[in-house]
DNA sequence: CTCCATACTAAGCGGTTGCTTAGATCTAAG
DNA sequence: CTTAGATCTAAGCAACCGCTTAGTATGGAG
C-alpha cells in the first residue's frame, strides 16, 4: 500500500456499509466536493458529474442534498468515535496519549471527511442535527473520561477537566481545517506532536 | 457599559474605520449573515433586508458580495493581528501568555467576525485571498517570535518550535468555531484557561 | 418469450440567485 | 431657483438552483 493508494484504500473502509456501489461513489463524490467548496456552493450537478452520472441519478439513492450531507456526518461521526474508542492502554497516560495520537492524525488523513463533519453541521435539518449532536456528546464523553480516569489515578495535574477535555478536543478538530496533504508533517507526525502536547496539558507526572 | 452592551461598542470599535454609516451597516449585517448562514447561503438579499435597505443598496457601496467578504476579513485579520502584537510585556512567559490570552478571548467575543475570518477563505477571489494569506503570514510569525524568544531565554522547554506555534494558534483560533456568548464561560475566562494550558504545553520552567 | 422491478438519462419546471437599469429623492453649491 | 452629485428604490434580467417527470435500458423470475 503506497501513501498515494493509502486514504483511498481507507476511504473505501470508511464508506464500505454504503451500498449499492453507485451510492457509494456519490457519497465519496459529495464529500470531496462539500469539503472543498462547502455544503452550499456544491451543487448535486457537480456530485453526479463527479460520479460520472446524470444529475437526476443523486435522487435514485437519496432523498435529497441535504440526505448526502447526513449520511456523510453521520458515518463521519460514527468513524472517528470509533477512532477515539478502540485504544487499548491501561495506564491513564498512556491511553490518553494514544487516544489523542489516534484522533489527531484521523482527522489529518481524513481531512477530506473531517472537514465536512466538522463544518456542515448547520446545513442539517434539526432532527438529522440531533442524530448527530448525539455521537458528538459521546466523543467528548471519551475524552473527558480518559482525562478523569488520569486525574483520579493522580498522575494528571488538571485544575479544570471540563476546560482541559474542551481543549484537547478543540486542539484535534481544528487539524481538519488546517491540514493540507502537501504540507511538512504526515497524519502520524501530527498525531505523535499532538500526544505529547496534551499530555504536558495535563501535566503528566513522569515525563 | 454592561455586558450586553459590550460587543456592540467593541463592534462599533472594529468596524469604525468604514464609511459611510450606512456602508458600515451593511458589513455588519452581512458579518452577522455569513457567521450564522456562511457565505454561500447567505444572499444580498438577507444582507440588505438585515440592513434595512433595498437589495440594489448593496451595489452602490460594494461592487460584489464577495467584495462585501473581503472587507470583513481583511478588517477581521488586521484587528486580530492588532490585538496579538499589543501585548507590552517584556518576560517572555508573560509575553505569550498575555497574547495568548488576548487571541483567545478575541475569538470567543468577536466569534461572529472571527468565524467568518477563519471559515470562509474559499470564497475569496485569488487576488483578495493572497492579501489575507500575507496577513494570516504575520500572525503565525508573531506567535512563532515569541516561543522562539522564550526557547532563546531558556524559559521555554519546546522540542519542536514550529510545532508549538501551530498548535497555540490552532488551539485559539477553534474557539471562534465551538464558542456560544450562552456557554459556561466568559472570553476572559475562556483567555485566562488557554493561557494556562499554553505555558503547560511550551514546557514553562517557574509555574 | 412475457413480466416486472431496479437503475439510469433527457428534458425541463418553478423558484431563487447575483447583479443591472432606470428613475426618484435628497442635499448643498452657485 | 437651478444644477450636480450622491444615495437610494422598484422592477427585472439572464443564469442557475434543487428536484421532478417521462421514458429507456437491463437483467432475473416464471
Amino acid at each position: 500500500m503506497t501513501s498515494t493508494q493509502g486514504e483511498f484504500a481507507l476511504l473505501d473502509e470508511t464508506w464500505s456499509s454504503v451500498t449499492p456501489p453507485a451510492a457509494r461513489r456519490m457519497l465519496i463524490a459529495a464529500a470531496a466536493a462539500f469539503s472543498v467548496r462547502g455544503y452550499h456552493a456544491t451543487t448535486t450537478r457537480d456530485i453526479a458529474a463527479q460520479a460520472g452520472m446524470s444529475p437526476a441519478a443523486v435522487y435514485i439513492h437519496y432523498r435529497s442534498k441535504e440526505e448526502l450531507l447526513f449520511q456523510i456526518s453521520r458515518i463521519g461521526h460514527g468513524t472517528s468515535l470509533s477512532v477515539l474508542t478502540a485504544v487499548s492502554e491501561d495506564d491513564p497516560a498512556a491511553r490518553l496519549a494514544a487516544a489523542v495520537r489516534a484522533f489527531a492524525s484521523w482527522h489529518a488523513e481524513f481531512h477530506t471527511t473531517a472537514r465536512v463533519v466538522q463544518y456542515e453541521l448547520s446545513a442539517l435539518t434539526p432532527e438529522h442535527l440531533a442524530e448527530v449532536v448525539e455521537l458528538r456528546r459521546r466523543i467528548e464523553a471519551a475524552v473527558r473520561g480518559m482525562v478523569e480516569d488520569g486525574v483520579a489515578a493522580g498522575v494528571f495535574d488538571v485544575p479544570d477537566v471540563r476546560g482541559a477535555t474542551l481543549a484537547v478536543l478543540s486542539l484535534c478538530i481544528d487539524v481538519a481545517r488546517w491540514y493540507q496533504p502537501s504540507g511538512r508533517r504526515t497524519p502520524a507526525e501530527i498525531g505523535d506532536l499532538y500526544a505529547d502536547l496534551v499530555l504536558r496539558m495535563v501535566g503528566t507526572a513522569g515525563r
